[in-house]
DNA sequence: CGCCTAAAAATTTTT
DNA sequence: TTTTTAGGCG
């Protein structure tokens, strides 16, 4: 416990009822979990095997069991659980699948299942918009854990009533395809502790403690989960700050926070107010804009930092400006400070925002990595094969049917998929199952049916193969005898666009080595959990990322870039009355920062070909002048870093000639 | 059935 | 500006 202050020690060594740590942003929290983690451990209070550690990431997930890892060295920690709140609902059906009414190998659809599903029972010709209206209000039914019929009890307004509807029609289809989607991950488990309670006390049994990360972030539902697994007396550990709550649009309810006290009136709460990780005038403009917003737990950070350099705040023409900028300025800084790529971040608001800071970094040479966007798991190739083990694990899942029929194609086309689904329905099977019956094939046209017929044979072989191949080995096979493979090669102008995508399945299959424990469904299952943020190594680079994706995490130098009204804020949260929220958003941005922070802004930005004025961000009038250095405001200084850097530069050019 | 072109729309953040 | 979708054609 050395190298803690006096109320982390408190915090780690208080297990004499439910805790709730306040700990402010820099203010050490992981070490606050690490350190109980072992405290428990080492004091033989709880074996490792009894303590759970719950995030919201498997980024974080992931750094925790490095942490602990590091920590505790041997084989104490064996049998710890860290995992987010997703994996643990996932291991929970997996285990109990029965009482859940899945079956295994039972499917997880993502969003883009979830809206293809809600596209196809909705109302015909809804806009996209009143799509996702609908998608976001029977997501948030569930993430409060109401069911359908509770749902459209609580339903205030027409749309909710027709969101209610449409709730019930979705999960009969969810359920007639073996599958649950994100929210039932949380959604399921946690009903079935709450009718079962012998259930509830064999997993109490098994988690014996509980620490819990970023609980201002928890839903209704995984509030609940929680209360659940920490039992009556609330074996328990949160940890959270509600000045971070930026889930709130996902259906985060920071008050969970105050209903802890309410739950278990024994709870004991510690404040970590000592801010480690910013200077002065980085902590001050932090401290000061979240002033502007009520506060239900009064915070003071403070910081034994000097006040180190003063923020600046660039006004820039446009984007492209603002990106040639920041790429000069991270140029010079990593030769005159002899900081490396890694300790530089770039933060902003929507992930389109990186592309011209990728043209900038590109242009200089300045090695970077992108963290979120379109990636990954969204490629074609890669939903395609994922499709395929979907089918092979689970012959009820429809969507997954649907993406492979057509993944490559087989002359099996919309006509043919709407004939066979009505069989299928009157028949009351799948419409994987009803492609494997005779009977049915023979009322559609030849070449259809011989589409159709070739594929169920396929996907019986591969069946077979999955029986006797390891998940990892049956990969390969898969890409090969779907067609998968010749069909991306097909697609490809040249060989080496053909090796990039195929490299995508290479990835897949080297996943598959690397997992543990489970059939080719299981596996799918859990991949289905792993986001594109949680993807390769960034090595020492300069991170792109939203604010969103940066929270937890700290840097020398940041940049928050896109600080113009209607971005950040952003004007649709204006509108929903979010104003608060952006303001935390900002708060997160500020307090990544150690050393040095950069806010700029834009007067033009383009937005779908069309130019738009903007002015800055209402939340740059809210910081301290005084700890600013504004665009304008000092020529005298800004000529002489101009000089500066332009030697640096010129220096840098005659150093690679010298070479 | 599946490819092509023209018109219309476009998520802010993510497990 | 880029991406998605509807409709026409081979």
């Amino acid at each position: 416990m050395q190298g803690l202050n006096p109320p982390q020690k408190e915090a780690v060594a208080y297990t004499a009822g439910p805790l709730l740590v306040l700990a402010g942003a820099g203010s050490g929290k992981t070490s606050v979990i690490t350190e109980k983690i072992a405290h428990l451990i080492a004091s033989g209070q709880r074996e490792a095997r009894h303590i759970a550690a719950i995030t919201f990431t498997n980024k974080a997930a992931r750094e925790m069991r490095e942490r602990v890892a590091r920590r505790i060295k041997g084989d104490a920690a064996d049998g710890l659980t860290v995992t987010t709140f997703h994996s643990l609902g996932l291991r929970f059906l997996q285990i109990e699948h029965e009482r859940a009414g899945l079956r295994r190998g039972f499917s997880i659809f993502d969003a883009d299942d979830q809206m293809g599903i809600i596209k196809d029972l909705a109302p015909q010709g809804l806009k996209k918009d009143a799509l996702y209206a609908l998608q976001n209000l029977v997501s948030a039914a569930k993430n409060n854990a109401l069911t359908p019929e509770q749902a459209a009890e609580a339903a205030r307004s027409m749309r909710e009533r027709e969101a209610a509807a449409l709730y019930a029609r979705y999960q009969a289809r969810l359920q007639a395809f073996n599958a649950v989607d994100f929210d039932d991950l949380i959604r399921l488990p946690l009903q079935l502790l709450e009718a079962e309670p012998d259930l509830a006390a064999g997993w109490r049994e098994r988690i014996r403690y509980l620490l819990v990360d970023e609980c201002q972030d928890t839903n209704g539902a995984q509030y609940r989960l929680l209360k659940q697994l920490a039992g009556p007396k609330g074996n328990m550990t949160c940890v959270g700050d509600d000045d971070q709550s930026i889930y709130a649009w996902r259906g985060a309810q920071p008050e969970n926070l105050d209903l802890l006290a309410q739950d278990y009136p024994a709870l004991k709460v510690i404040k970590l107010e000592q801010n480690y990780r910013c200077t002065g005038r980085i902590l001050r403009c932090a401290n000061t804009l979240i002033e502007k917003n009520p506060h239900k737990h009064l915070k003071q950070l403070w910081s034994q930092h000097g006040d180190g350099e003063p923020v600046r705040v660039w006004q820039c023409r446009n984007s492209e400006h603002e990106a040639e900028r920041i790429a000069a300025e991270i140029h010079y800084l990593k030769q005159a400070k002899e900081i490396p790529w890694g300790e530089f971040a770039i933060l902003f608001r929507g992930n389109h925002q990186s592309r011209p800071l990728e043209k900038a970094l590109q242009l200089l040479r300045v090695p970077y990595h992108l963290t979120g966007g379109t990636a990954f798991l969204d490629r074609a190739e890669v939903k395609d094969l994922l499709s395929w083990l979907r089918v092979l694990a689970n012959p009820d899942d429809d969507t997954a049917f649907l993406r492979a029929i057509a993944a490559p194609k087989r002359e099996v086309g919309a006509t043919t998929l709407e004939k066979l689904a009505a069989m299928a329905q009157t028949a009351g099977l799948s419409m994987s199952r009803a492609a494997g019956q005779v009977g049915f094939l023979k009322q559609l046209t030849p070449r259809a049916a011989a589409g159709l017929d070739e594929f169920s044979r396929v996907v019986q072989s591969l069946r077979d193969e999955a029986e006797r191949l390891t998940p990892a080995e049956l990969v390969p096979v898969l890409a090969e005898r779907s067609g998968l493979l010749a069909m991306v090669r097909a697609q490809c102008k040249d060989e080496a666009g053909f090796l990039r995508r195929k490299a995508n399945l290479d990835e897949l299959a080297s996943w598959f080595e690397g997992a543990r424990g489970g059939g080719p469904g299981e596996l799918a299952a859990q991949l289905a959990l792993l986001s594109n943020a949680d993807r390769g190594e960034p090595g020492n680079a300069v991170r792109l990322m939203s604010l969103h994706a940066a929270k937890g995490l700290e840097f020398r130098t940041v940049f928050v870039i896109g600080c113009e009204d209607g971005n950040l804020p952003h004007e649709a949260s204006v509108e929903e009355g979010g104003l608060e929220e952006e303001r935390r958003l900002m708060y997160v941005g500020i307090t990544r920062a150690k050393e040095r922070l950069y806010l700029s802004h834009s007067a033009e930005i383009k937005r779908w070909g069309a130019v738009e004025h903007l002015l800055p961000s209402r939340f740059l009038d809210e910081l301290p002048a005084a700890d600013l250095l504004r665009d304008g405001s000092d020529p005298e200084r800004e000529t002489a870093e101009k000089k500066q850097r332009g030697r640096a530069h010129m220096d840098a050019i005659a150093a690679l000639f010298g070479d």
